[in-house]
DNA sequence: ACCTGGCTATGACCGTCGTCATAGTAGCGG
DNA sequence: CCGCTACTATGACGACGGTCATAGCCAGGT
């Protein structure tokens, strides 16, 4: 689809990711993903020598970079910055590519920790670390709204956290409305926390 | 370790389901569910005749079930029913088993929901089937309460969605704050829907 | 012309997995 | 003892997946 990188590795990457979106990791095969980005399948012991685990992990990473980037664009987008809105952009991702594509898609960072999080050490790391460079920007922008520093890094894994199980539920039930539901329930809770206590 | 069931059949559909929690659904394979339930090989095909699917499916209901009558039991166990204290009470479950016995396992309907939502139809409806009997008693005890019939149902999907990617992320940081920071940030916004407005 | 090194291209190996086929056992009514 | 049914026991099959091995390109340098 996308070719969306300039060489064929970050192509590979991507692929790898949209494929665990969809699948799930074990369900992804080797083969599958060099297919889907286009790239010959010599190519990824090239540019993965460290086999199926390497690919998956910087799959991961990419999307936890991914998903830190989009929240200075979110931020942007915003005519007034509120943490409301901020959650409410995040969701709207969510759910407009829902409507649009149907829900074959989820969180690939969810699909690595639900599948790797008891096997292997680096791809839990890989996880972890996806987790917070998504989080930092959140509680950052956060702050920058006027939340107080010691709640910013709480709400920023609440807000996560929930848009992740909405997006779960969304998929089990065919159905935006937990990523509506979490959006309206939980926006007055941030709102409140803007002004210092 | 458990039996925990009379019969060998049950005792399939239970580890199934323990085994689901760990690997995720596509790396449990029907030899491991045999041989974790102490039950016979041949008992598969003659039990589930609808392979795999099936098994996972029951499994998948199973943890349904099982979650919707833990929620009486949490009722029952706390001096004064609130909302909060019943969020508290579902996430206490997971940061007890978690300090006790490491993060080696999630849920398993959250493994089924990623790893079979675009592929198997019957799967999906399962998931889905499973997280209806969850809200439904949790959207009955919050109605109990005092919150009007109105937002219950809302707020049980936004406990639901919240406790879940809770969970995903505390396995994957190894580290039960997700869990305890939804407690904290969330308990006031339940609590405040008991009295209506 | 020749070597080097980044990349591509395939075929093969080996393990695993879900499923099927077939045969065996245990209990039981008659 | 027979026949029936429920369940057990194992071996085999076919498919697939990750990885390794090997060989083929095709620059660019000298």
């Amino acid at each position: 689809m996308a070719d969306s990188g300039h060489g064929p590795r970050e192509r590979m990457v991507f692929s790898a990711a949209q494929l665990i979106r969809r699948e799930g990791v074990a369900a992804t095969g080797m083969r599958d993903v060099a297919a889907h980005a286009g790239a010959p399948r010599g190519s990824l012991q090239h540019y993965f020598p460290g086999g199926k685990e390497q690919l998956v992990n910087e799959a991961v990473g990419w999307a936890g970079r991914y998903a830190g980037k989009r929240v200075a664009r979110f931020l942007a987008g915003l005519d007034e910055p509120t943490p409301s809105g901020l959650f409410a952009a995040m969701a709207a991702q969510w759910t407009d590519e829902y409507r649009r594509d149907g829900f074959a898609a989820g969180c690939p960072v969810a699909a690595a920790t639900v599948e790797c999080a008891a096997a292997g050490t680096s791809t839990r790391e890989a996880v972890a670390a996806a987790f917070a460079t998504w989080r930092g920007p959140v509680a950052e922008a956060l702050t920058g709204m006027g939340v107080p520093a010691a709640r910013a890094d709480s709400l920023a894994t609440l807000m996560i956290s929930t848009l992740e199980g909405a997006v779960l539920m969304a998929r089990a039930e065919q159905d935006v409305r937990p990523l509506t539901t979490a959006v309206r329930e939980l926006g007055p809770l941030l709102d409140a926390a803007v002004a210092p206590s």
